[in-house]
DNA sequence: GTGAAAGCGCTAACAG
DNA sequence: CTGTTAGCGCTTTCAC
């Protein structure tokens, strides 16, 4: 039998006012009165109905995640950080990924505007600005992780891509003294790969290296790509002492194809890969890549947003953080390491 | 401005309960009618409530995951194939995991009671008898997935980790002649983990080869526990010729324990996991493992959910279904391998 | 302090 | 076919 609040009313000998009082302000209810209520919902194991509470105070404590992707632990990592965070608070949180069918301003908007959730964290590397202009007009508060530009009335959160980047090329030349550092590049419009291509780049002509387009390859963060873009860089009459792949995956892919060409790493070339997933420390020789902080990427994103929405504080100034990352020295790029 | 079905209904010179049949039920409104609704409905960027909608309706169309944990791509890719497989049938889901602070009985009795899903998956491999009870007590239909036991009436489907591990085993056996040969287990009470071990004694009965438990290490499924016990079974007089790590991180503990020892593999000793995680294809040499099917657990739970949900099925017999899974070979079990 | 009553936005009889 | 109305379960004025 469903227990709802008149039976803990009638119960309680009060009214179903007094039990939501009861149960929620505190204060306005006599302590012996609340008590006895609290007994009852204890006995009855009443739950109250959190539907019927979001329709009535118009907030449904939940907020919403738009994803690109349901796949890799590195959203896994980030689902899990936003969850625990939001747990802590006693918010809830609502999963949504672009799905086969349906792109991610699909299911921002319905997002938005079903009011199943009070506020959204989007995570969008390749976001059109189309986006921008949805979310500014929309009354749901979001906030933005890992997207590019930045944008007057919206929180924004991420990660630097462009010092990441700028580390490993500098580490390459400054220890390694390398000279010929190839890039494999993720896919074009995505502002994390661009943001790294670009902190590649600034090393290069910090230390008066030529950029050399044959150096320059394009992929697009998965295995496969690095695979290619390994290969593609090795045939070339002049080979590259180092490699930076834009991402781990990608480096993955570079020492798939090394084994298969019969390259030693970092022997014949350096390699170098930016994430810092799981799989990169059991890479023979253990990848050097970026950590990524993504659990406080999440963590943050959830602080920010219901700060946003519980502080009312819908017409402060955005705010905008960038998360420091760091470099992870493994035996790839021609350190030792065990 | 927040739109809603009143304000469709004034634009269209209808009533709201016109409105919401356009939108539902289809055919009892005059197709002109109907059209022009549809209309304003697109003009107004309308999006009907969904917590009102469920209020009324009594039903949520949204599955509960009630998951052990959020840390990993096994979890990610289940919880993958249930959105994607929910979506097609145009329902939500919603996420729960065992936080730091709740345990998973908390977690599906909230989630059960609170009207908040129609009905929830639950991946409780240390499913403890309690929960069986609350189960069967309550209205709200529940599928397991990866459970031990089988309960009267509740759906069930699992993989088929029995026969995976006397796989395994017999391939160990059968192909490689080997004869001593070791496992590290899961933890005590899981399982996966016991189903795996009974597979692993059954097929040394099978083919005659006495038990020694100085060849039985137990482990709790993490790498550390792989570590662990590799060492301990390679430091014994009597060295095993082959180890059958019941899941594929600890298998990873192995391969590492083993280049700290200077173990060759397969050559010192053979290694063999399970669960086919998508790390093991990249460990030297690839390691031989179980796959399981894990999109098709997911999609499969969905299915048998909503059936017994919208079918009304409450009273038929439960489901009870074991998936096969399917034995990869690698180079880690002596194979020739490229 | 507590109760009565008016919604929250929508669906589903029940009339017409 | 379409409108009226009574809920769905809870919160929240407004009275007492």
């Amino acid at each position: 039998m469903k227990i709802d609040i008149h039976k803990v009313a009638l119960k309680a000998g009060v009214s179903i006012a007094t039990v939501s009082r009861a149960l929620n302000g505190g204060e306005l209810v006599k302590p012996k009165t609340k008590e006895k209520i609290l007994k009852i919902v204890e006995e009855l194991n009443y739950i109250p109905n959190p539907i019927a509470r979001s329709l009535s105070k118009q907030s449904t404590e939940t907020i919403g995640v738009v994803l690109p992707d349901l796949v890799g632990e590195f959203f896994m990592d980030f689902i899990h950080s936003i969850d625990e965070e939001a747990y802590k608070n006693n918010w809830h949180v609502l999963i949504s990924s672009s799905h086969s069918q349906r792109n991610i301003i699909e299911t921002l908007i319905e997002l938005m505007g079903s009011g199943r959730v009070d506020g959204v964290i989007l995570m969008a590397p390749q976001m059109q600005n189309e986006v921008s202009e949805i979310i500014q007009k929309s009354k749901t508060p979001v906030i933005l992780v890992n997207t590019c530009g930045e944008f007057s009335k919206i929180d924004q959160i991420k990660v630097d891509n462009y010092k990441g980047a700028y580390e490993v090329v500098e580490h390459f030349i400054k220890v390694h003294n390398y000279k010929r550092i190839g890039i494999i590049n993720g896919p074009k419009g995505n502002c994390d790969a661009e943001e790294r291509f670009s902190g590649y780049l600034s090393a290069l002509k910090k230390y008066k290296i030529a950029k050399d387009s044959s150096l320059i390859i394009n992929g697009n963060f998965d295995v496969e790509s690095g695979v290619i873009g390994f290969t593609t860089l090795m045939n070339q009459e002049i080979r590259p002492e180092a490699i930076f792949a834009a991402n781990d995956m990608m480096a993955v892919g570079a020492y798939e194809a090394a084994k298969e060409l019969g390259f030693k790493i970092p022997n014949d070339v350096a390699i170098a890969g930016f994430d810092d997933i799981y799989l990169s420390q059991f890479l023979l020789p253990r990848l050097t890549t970026i950590h990524v902080p993504i659990t406080e990427l999440g963590i943050k994103a959830v602080k920010f947003l219901l700060n946003r929405i519980t502080k009312k504080k819908r017409n402060s100034e955005a705010h905008f953080e960038v998360l420091p990352i760091e470099l992870v020295i493994g035996g790839s790029c021609g350190c030792r390491y065990s």
